[in-house]
RNA sequence: GGAGAGAUGGCAGAGUGGUCGAAUGCGGUGGUCUUGAAAACCAUUGUACCGCGAGGUACCGGGGGUUCGAAUCCCUCUCUCUCCGCCA
């Protein structure tokens, strides 16, 4: 969530910016302010009234070891009264504090001042490009040749659990667990300590990086315990750091992890989601930096390096995109999405979001830093990146690759496969 | 799952109703000494909020209660450890 002192500074900074996020901030911005004002005044009353009780127990307690009997049963009389109005502005503050916190849960990140104007998908700004297009005649595209070659099974999945869990098998099976273990070494290289995180996450680690209370029907909810599925590595990866005070000098964190990841894409069937465009459960190697704030934009682009020479040592026709205001997520700054293409299907597919978060998930997480010999902690920035989500790698490989001979396995992948073709 | 013990500052570990935001040790930081370092010695060393400041308030796992007053007593939740059971 964005900190109260910046709203405070830079209202309506705040209320322009976020008109780009076709988000209306006048109403609440206001309220919050409005919120503050009155938490202020009240903590202000409430704590005058238990300093004067804290002192006149301390009378007490003399006068009782003194022996003074009388006057401290006195003085205890006069306390009822204190007692009363402390826990009367007490409740009101608490209140006040709950709303308050209720209302600046509700306020989106603010986008970075490069984020395009738009709607959503289509208004998203190509940024750079590259890659061959394949030249395919009659491409079949993947949901046949996965059937073709026997290597992933959707049936079988939705027998055991249901749609969108699809089985994976014999070079299916193989040929992820290769990605999985390219995009690992691939991260290791670039300096990303890896993690192997819980795939079941608290409320307190929901709540860190925002996917509650806002994105709660998203995510799969194991009731009984009250943990959550993960909908991607950056939750727990990025919770790593909840409650932490880190110096300087230990930044930038750079952390990569694989895991499987659950998303209950509640109403988010339809056109565009056969065979591994969408699933319930799939595969990513996540990359995840903790940063300074003067450097984390600096940072982005190197993630942003990173997932690009992914693409392109796999030979896959990529694009970059900036996300537009419509199309950002809630949390972050600033967004870009790559896209590879996929041949039989003739479209982009999105395959990795790498975001800057500024400090809106920190202020959260009251993840924060100290410079060197100052005294005051300040909120770090966090950044995260698909390096990369697997299915629809996996859908590009397969459509793109295809031949009369069976699917080519790109030149870096065949030391992780074992084998170079699927027939 | 059953029985018991426990949760205190970066760590270890005192503290069982007031003088406790909390002894002591270690660690960290600054300094003295030294050619430099070590040792020794001295000082300093939690977080947040309010206030220009002096200062005030809250926090001893979380929440609630008793009391004029709670780290300390009571209830409850979570977690950790030990033993038993089960088990990859």
């Amino acid at each position: 969530m964005l900190t109260l002192k910046y709203i405070q500074d830079n209202k309506d900074q705040v209320i322009e910016r976020l008109k780009i996020k076709r988000f209306d901030a006048v109403q609440i911005v206001d309220e919050i302010i409005n919120l503050d004002n009155q938490r202020k005044s009240t903590q202000v009353e409430v704590e005058a009234l238990q300093a004067e009780m804290n002192s006149l127990s301390k009378e007490i307690g003399q006068l009782f070891k003194s022996g003074q009997m009388e006057e401290a049963n006195k003085a205890k009389a006069r306390t009822g009264e204190l007692k009363e109005q402390i826990k009367e502005l007490d409740t009101k503050l608490s209140e006040t504090t709950t709303k308050l916190n209720e209302q600046l849960v509700q306020i989106p990140n603010v986008p970075n001042e490069i984020v395009p104007e738009g709607k959503g998908e289509e208004d998203n700004v190509e940024v750079k490009s590259g890659g061959e297009m394949p030249k395919l005649e009659n491409a079949v595209p993947h949901w046949d040749l996965i059937k073709k070659y026997d290597i992933i099974d959707f049936e079988l999945g939705t027998k055991i659990t249901g749609a969108g869990f699809p089985i994976y098998k014999g070079k299916g099976a193989r040929l992820q667990r290769a990605l999985i273990n390219f995009f690992l070494d691939e991260a290791d290289k670039a300096g990303y300590g890896e993690v192997i995180p819980p795939l079941l996450v608290n409320e307190d680690s929901g709540f860190g990086t925002g996917q509650l209370p806002d994105k709660e029907g998203q995510m799969y909810h194991a009731t009984a315990d009250n943990l959550y599925l993960i909908p991607t590595a950056e939750v727990p990866v990025t919770n790593i750091f909840r409650d932490v005070i880190l110096k300087a000098s230990e930044l930038p964190v750079k952390h990569c992890a694989y895991s499987a990841c659950f998303r209950r894409e509640a109403g988010s069937w339809g056109a565009h989601v056969r065979g591994l465009n969408r699933l319930h459960q799939f595969d990513k190697v996540e990359i995840v930096q903790v940063a300074h704030p003067s450097e984390s934009y600096k940072i982005l682009d190197q993630m942003v390096e990173h997932v690009q020479s992914l693409v392109e040592k796999l030979n896959l026709p990529w694009r970059l995109l900036r996300l537009c205001g419509g199309d950002i997520s809630f949390t972050a700054a600033l967004t870009y999405d790559f896209e590879v293409y996929s041949a039989a299907q003739e479209r982009w597919l999105e395959v990795s979001s790498v975001s800057n978060f500024e400090n809106y998930q920190a202020n959260r997480l009251k993840l924060r830093f100290k410079e060197d010999g100052e005294k005051k902690a300040q909120l770090a920035h966090t950044l995260n990146g698909s390096a990369l989500a697997l299915p629809r790698i996996m859908a590009a490989l397969l459509e793109n690759n295809q031949c009369e001979e069976g699917i080519r396995i790109p030149e870096v992948l065949i030391p992780y496969t074992g084998f170079d073709i699927i027939k």
